[in-house]
DNA sequence: GCTCCTTTGTTGGAAATCCAACATACTTTT
DNA sequence: AAAAGTATGTTGGATTTCCAACAAAGGAGC
């Protein structure tokens, strides 16, 4: 667990938290580790809520399934970036949507309860924590927002753009490499993978935008 | 200003606060009233960001639009609920979005700086309200999965049925009304507004709800 | 009552998506 | 190197949405 001291100083959740001060604050927060393989679920639809997880290594992927297999993909976090915070700083009581690892990950999981909880120890930085994490929260609102943005867009190709215009400007440069691949960014827009497919052709061909796998570069824009 | 109290105390964001401590912390927090008419703005892309918004009298509508009029509803605020707080406590400096006043409004507008600094003065109760402010802000997150679960799916009559289930739900009975009309509730879904008065039509004939203005009765769910 | 204005419902043709099927490219395994 | 498996790209027809235009219903004000 220590080898992971560095990253956990540098989130936003720990931020301001001193370094000698990390270690009981794990122990408080009830922190334990677990190791998900490539494809499995970390939770599922109606698992008990009320944990906080933090991607130590791999990435997670939120995705709200429905009954013929429609996927919609809500977040993807990476190393240092928390999931399923939301769901237990709502205090509901099972999870509305599953979360699978995208490939073999260590996460880092902590009780949201223990975190809201003023503790009889000498755990003096609840308050820091809570405050971070309201910024965290309010972060991914924010996300939410930009993919609702993208979502809303009327055609597949005006969504496709909006999102790489996005992560152009996220990244601050024309040249930026995406998180999914094709049928995740499919998911994550909310269209078909196959006419996504030839709307990127179609914008390769138009000198508008290159791509290969995930690196992508918009020209003229 | 004293005539809202009792609203105040009975919000998510002041839970646990004692009558006698509620005047003090509004002086803390900065809190002024706004009176917004009917269709005006309440703020505007670009503007600067930081404050948080209280509804008093009327509701907010928070919207994203783009150059060609497309319109996409993100939140809808009625009295006693929040507006703006995300972009508040995310920290970032202008609204990436708007917010009109769906009827005549009063507004109480609180300084989300103030509620995250710790004050000089004998406020002491700066830390419940970000414990508050957290929840609600995930409270929010999920709203915002809601409207994500509704415009993931794929036909117009599937988003209206995933819509009106959910308010079925949450009401706790097959019969509610919604806080839309027509034009507000396609922004909503995501969908045109011919379209969805053709499905309605479609889904009332098929015996499947009957509605009327903005009360719906779901039948045979 | 009347008119004006807004909201809601209806319709038909143009455009876009959806879906399945298949082709091609790339990876991994053996 | 061959084979198997996965990811990506391409195509065509059925379905759905989109859009504009108009009809009908309701409300506010006179």
């Amino acid at each position: 667990m220590r080898e992971y001291f560095d990253l956990l100083l540098a989130t936003p959740l720990f931020a301001g938290i001193t370094p000698e001060d990390l270690a009981p604050m794990l122990h408080c927060l009830g922190a334990t580790t677990v190791r998900i393989s490539k494809g499995d679920p970390v939770f599922l639809e109606g698992d008990a809520a009320g944990f906080i997880g933090v991607v130590l290594e791999g990435s997670v992927q939120v995705v709200q399934e429905d009954f013929y297999g429609n996927r919609s993909i809500l977040a993807h976090a990476v190393k240092g970036e928390l999931f399923a915070e939301a769901f237990a700083c709502a205090e509901i009581d099972t999870m509305p949507v599953s979360g699978y690892a995208v490939r073999d990950c260590k996460l880092l999981i902590l009780s949201c309860q223990k975190m809201l909880t003023v503790c009889s120890s000498a755990c003096l930085f609840h308050n820091q924590l809570v405050k971070n994490m309201l910024r965290v929260v309010a972060q991914k609102n924010l996300n939410l927002n930009d993919k609702i943005r993208f979502m809303s867009q009327k055609t597949t190709k005006e969504k496709l753009m909006a999102y790489l215009l996005e992560q152009a400007k996220a990244t601050g440069s024309p040249e930026f490499t995406i998180p999914f691949d094709r049928q995740a960014l499919a998911d994550y827009l909310g269209v078909e993978r196959s006419a996504m497919s030839a709307e990127l052709s179609k914008l390769k061909k138009a000198g508008l935008l290159d791509f290969k796998g995930s690196q992508f570069h918009l020209l003229r824009t």
